[in-house]
DNA sequence: AAACAAACCTGTGCGC
DNA sequence: TGCGCACAGGTTTGTT
């Protein structure tokens, strides 16, 4: 569910209403939320500890805490982080609860819902991330948190024979991008998704780069998308918009807005699906 | 190196 | 109404 812009709408929050807060309580729900550990790390590692920071690499959130440790939370297809009235009925799939001490407007509880329980929270220690956290190791350049240039882009499309769809999607490479984000770069690039990656020319690569950034950084401003279901909300439980701009995403056999004339596509490459105009996009 | 399938789960929407 | 199937924003692992 969640990409970049909707995990970075979901930073922004914790940013605002959970930095400088303890958390006095924790209850887990469902151990396979913390399958990486157990409750009991987790309920020790949170309780009584004040959340310092909160950052961000691809979609993975990582909090840092006053005792030193930190806790990464990653919400996979279908997590999500709400704070919550204490007194009000928890959501069906609560896996995690996180009772904060009050600020101005009171108590409140950070949850973790998650019905897929794809989804994961796990208390790690910094100072050993590569040992128990290793993926965060592996992640490619952020292409909002990290400095990314057209340089960057080329050496990594360049030497690969692979799709520009699926190398779009590799978390290794550009740390960030999922299946919306990717389809509608790709539309506004006017690139086919199935290119292979060492065909792009340097102007393709540049209007790559140039929408990698644009279409990230518009769908942050209009805090993520929130498809017809409803899954993705902040951490307010406030609905994103960008969904109002998807140009191809999930309008396969509509006609293209972008050039009036072709009719959306869909194909599916490594078990997902994917968008695109033939007009626009030429193979 | 690249492509694919399966695995992890639950919910929803669709055709019949 | 009910059943069965396809499909869903992610990532890892194992096989061709």
């Amino acid at each position: 569910m969640p990409e970049l812009p909707e995990v970075e709408t979901v930073r922004r929050g914790l940013q605002d209403r959970v930095v400088g807060r303890r958390i006095e309580t924790v209850e887990v729900g469902r151990e396979r939320t913390v399958r990486r550990t157990s409750p009991r790390a987790l309920i020790d590692g949170l309780t009584g500890t004040t959340v310092t920071a909160v950052d961000r690499r691809g979609k993975y959130l990582v909090a840092t805490l006053d005792s030193g440790d930190a806790v990464m939370v990653h919400l996979r297809m279908s997590g999500q982080l709400l704070l919550a009235d204490p007194t009000a009925p928890r959501p069906p799939h609560t896996h995690v609860v996180m009772h904060l001490s009050p600020d101005g407007d009171g108590a409140a509880d950070l949850l973790f819902v998650d019905p897929r329980t794809f989804g994961e929270v796990v208390v790690f220690d910094p100072d050993h991330a590569a040992a128990e956290v290793p993926e965060l190791a592996r992640l490619g350049l952020d292409p909002l948190a990290d400095p990314f240039t057209v340089a960057d882009l080329w050496a990594l499309v360049h030497p690969r024979r692979t799709r520009i769809k699926m190398l779009l999607l590799d978390q290794h490479l550009i740390a960030g991008v999922g299946n919306i984000y990717s389809d509608e770069i790709l539309h506004r690039a006017r690139i086919h998704p199935d290119r292979a990656a060492d065909t792009l020319t340097r102007p393709a690569v540049r209007r790559l780069h140039q929408e990698i950034l644009d279409v990230l950084g518009a769908a942050v401003r209009r805090r993520g998308s929130t498809l017809g279901d409803g899954q993705y909300v902040d951490l307010m439980g406030g609905s994103g918009s960008y969904q109002l701009e998807h140009l191809v995403y999930g309008r396969a056999g509509e006609r293209c807005g972008t050039c009036g004339r072709g009719i959306i596509r869909r194909g599916v490459a490594g078990g997902r699906s994917y968008h695109w105009c033939p007009v626009c996009q030429r193979a």
